[in-house]
DNA sequence: GCGTGATCATGA
DNA sequence: TCATGATCACGC
């Protein structure tokens, strides 16, 4: 048997943390350990690469910290109101990879402002965990870092706003096709599917219904580089 | 297909 | 070297 080293259901995993304090504590004692070490306490294999298994580190850091949402779509801690984000960072500490956040809306937008808007509740409260994510570290030896409970400050929500109402403004006007990743400062739109064939509906350019790539919003590494280093990590 | 978890792999 | 566009796995 080939791959699929996923993480075992029939596991019993920690605990849900009741209190923001007590999640915190818990991440702080993951700190310095390596995937091996919490695979083996969790009973997990450590597959040899995360090319088939691109959301393995994020399950670990899952199992762990008791986050109960699963595939749900809430909060990792649906009662503290908490998003866990696992960021893959180089030797030097900076992110190596963009961070999704989650799936864009393509139609049924009216009335939608930022207030009320998905991406918004997702980054409200996020705890990140920078994790050494060196492609020429073997797995099991990546170190897991200190956490960063974070939310937007004044400035930081601005810039998304801007990014997300122009991002939006594109989309409403059937112009989600001309969309690429270089548009926005911090937040990224870019394709999130299994595959170029999957499609689902968007606004075209003259009001009617086409099919397009489902996208995704994705934070910059400079974005989230900015994070770790203003309140420093790792 | 959608939403969860993301990283891969190639062209600029 | 690095970011963009593409892709992988899973539950439902």
């Amino acid at each position: 048997m080939v791959g699929s080293p996923a993480i075992n259901k029939v596991d019993t995993m920690q605990p849900t943390p009741k209190t923001e304090q007590e999640l915190l504590t818990r991440a702080n004692a993951l700190a310095g350990m390596t995937l091996g070490e919490l695979a083996h306490m969790a009973n997990i294999t450590v597959p040899a690469d995360l090319r088939r298994d691109k959301g393995w580190v994020g399950q670990l850091l899952e199992w762990h910290l008791g986050a109960t949402a699963g595939s749900k779509p809430v909060p990792d801690f649906a009662e503290l109101g908490i998003e866990l984000k696992t960021i893959p960072v180089g030797y030097h500490g900076k992110p190596l990879e963009t961070t999704f956040v989650c799936v864009a809306p393509l139609i049924g937008l009216h009335g939608l402002r930022w207030e009320n808007s998905h991406i918004r509740h997702k980054l409200a409260r996020v705890l990140w965990i920078p994790v050494e994510g060196e492609r020429d570290i073997p797995l099991a030896d990546r170190h897991v870092g200190s956490p960063l409970l974070w939310s937007p400050s004044p400035e930081e929500e601005q810039q998304l706003r801007q990014d997300w109402e122009e991002l939006m403004d594109m989309i409403v006007l059937g112009q989600v096709e001309q969309i690429t990743a270089r548009h926005g400062e911090v937040l990224q739109l870019r394709p999130k599917a299994a595959n170029s064939k999957a499609l689902t509906e968007a606004y075209g350019a003259n009001g009617q219904p086409i099919k397009t790539l489902p996208r995704g919003f994705y934070l910059k590494t400079q974005f989230t580089a900015g994070l770790l280093e203003k309140y420093f990590i790792l």
